[in-house]
DNA sequence: GTCTTGACTAAGC
DNA sequence: GGCTTAGCCAAGA
């Protein structure tokens, strides 16, 4: 079996463990790749996150749009299509850019913190 | 096998 | 406030 190629379930693995974590981003809220990385249990592979959205296959459930970056601005060039679609998605959840910025303190999905505050208990 | 690229981030200017 | 540099890590060329 040597000229059997391993389709490296690995990597799949990974992709999954992305896409489910940002499925749990909540709607009208949004996270970071940082932060996805490490729920994904990658640590700060970020970079990781953005290949993995990459492979995400059109016409899934998973709200790719609610991923942004640390600064709080859309990871596409300002004006891309991409760009202008992401925002469209978000503007629709009630998601509003400020200066071509998404304010974290407000929208940023603070999960731990979230809980810890919110959680009835 | 090395080099470049990229849906990133933090730190410095 | 924005641009640059360095660190990061895996996929492609």
């Amino acid at each position: 079996m040597t000229g059997m190629k391993k389709p490296v379930p690995q990597a799949v693995e990974i992709n999954r463990r992305v896409w489910s974590t940002v499925q749990q981003i909540p709607e009208g809220k949004v996270a970071t790749y940082g932060q996805v990385a490490d729920l994904a249990g990658l640590g700060r592979a970020a970079r990781r996150v953005g290949r993995a959205l990459r492979e995400l296959p059109a016409g899934s459930e998973v709200p790719w749009y609610r991923v942004i970056r640390a600064g709080g601005q859309i990871a596409f060039p300002t004006g891309s299509s991409a760009f202008n679609r992401q925002r469209k998605l978000l503007e629709a959840e009630g998601v509003s850019l400020i200066n071509g910025r998404i304010d974290l303190g407000v929208y940023g999905w603070q999960r731990t913190l979230d809980e810890l505050l919110w959680k009835p208990d």
